[in-house]
DNA sequence: CGGGAGCTTGAGGAGGATCAAATCATGTGG
DNA sequence: CCACATGATTTGATCCTCCTCAAGCTCCCG
């Protein structure tokens, strides 16, 4: 268990204009004069793995725009077990529920190194008639990524599940992959550690993947969409 | 397998002013005037079980605001296996992604007898800001009713998945529930349909819920939430 | 060097899939 | 009205996947 709530690093202010994923972003639509208004300025957060961005149950205050690296989304079920529901990613946005809730959903941890970009939801709601657009498509995403999640990651055998883990994160990363810790795969996949474990070591000895450092993994496509398809 | 495609079936034009759950639909905000300028005719639409609204990858061209019954949405995965990877109820909206994209993601289909109100896509575009509001509601909406299809339905044991599927649905329906076919059970919680069967037929004997019509069940909620709990 | 956290691996057992067959419900045509 | 076909549900028997419990292992840090 780990819980290093306050790793979130603040680091400085970012400058929209030339930020790099303009045009993924929220403010996409925006133009120069209309950047001018922002008084406020844009927080610039780094988060290290394991990092929480926020909690469940918070007070939601702010929108969270993922500009590099990776987070995940989590949620308690009834008995206690903790149950990762979504992925985020570069372009995807953090706490979208803050538009029209008092509190976060859930609690949001980087799985690998992140950089954010801090959005005050009074900004937000103030800037909301030109941002429609953006808003609906990120909405969107978010619908999107968790019904990957159900689809793809949480149905069929837990060699199916890991194979089509590693495509996903293939789409993210180009060449290698890092992967994160055993626990949160299980967690992803509904499966537990141990098995998650087995399956990686597998993967490893057939050739599907190769550690080439440690959690850092290149993979053969085929290999991997071979067993994705059946059994 | 049935396809029953046509049976959705039109039903005459739907009235805003004295609609039920104006509260909770998607024009919850605009007033009489508004509803005036509306002179495109609201079509209402009646839903028998197994009937499709749409489909993946059809031309998305309207919005459909649940006002009545349960519908599932659908997706294939890579293998050909059918997914159900959310459940729509009252106030909900299907097709909801025909303001950002061309085509619909999912094929959704009614549980339940349903009623639902079609609003064309430019309809909504039209009044986009005045919806605004709403607009982020609903897709909160989608955003959660997919979480809640992993977190609680997609974890644990079978019977787990099985007793908080009851637990859901109790809260739609208030006295008595009703159950759809064995092979969408399968189909939402990740189970096969001889499971799913044997498990509502163990709760059948061991008084977790008792059937008082075909697929129309009574349940013991304090025994359901025992069971979705743990073990 | 010793401790701790995460990862790996093993043995055993439970839960669920698979294959197969029997029962039940519905509808169709004789 | 009955015989029959069709499809969904139930139930049984068997096998395999994955969970559980438990022990080693590796790496890092004090």
């Amino acid at each position: 268990m780990k819980g290093k709530d306050a790793e979130a690093d603040w680091h400085g202010f970012a400058s929209c204009e030339d930020c790099g994923i303009r045009d993924l972003v929220l403010f996409a639509d925006l133009d120069g004069q209309d950047l001018e208004t922002i008084h406020l300025p844009i927080e610039d957060i780094h988060l290290a793995p394991g990092a929480s961005l926020y909690g469940a149950g918070q007070e939601a205050v702010a929108l969270y725009t993922v500009r590099e690296g990776l987070l995940k989304q989590e949620q308690y079920l009834p008995d206690g077990t903790l149950r990762i529901v979504s992925l985020l990613r570069r372009g995807d946005v953090a706490g979208l529920e803050a538009l029209v809730a008092a509190e976060y959903e859930h609690t949001t941890v980087a799985l690998q190194p992140a950089k954010v970009c801090r959005l005050p939801k009074e900004l937000v709601s103030r800037l909301s008639p030109k941002l429609h657009r953006q808003l609906m498509n990120k909405w969107n995403g978010a619908v999107q990524r968790s019904h990957e999640c159900t689809r793809e990651l949480s149905t069929g055998t837990a060699r199916q599940r890991v194979a089509r883990l590693f495509l996903i994160l293939a789409a993210a990363d180009s060449a290698s992959c890092r992967l994160f810790s055993r626990e949160d795969m299980g967690g992803l996949l509904g499966i537990t550690t141990q098995t998650a474990s087995r399956i990686v070591a597998e993967f490893k000895r057939q050739g599907a993947v190769h550690e080439v450092a440690p959690n850092l993994f290149e993979r053969s496509l085929d290999a991997l969409r071979r067993i994705a398809a059946e059994g």
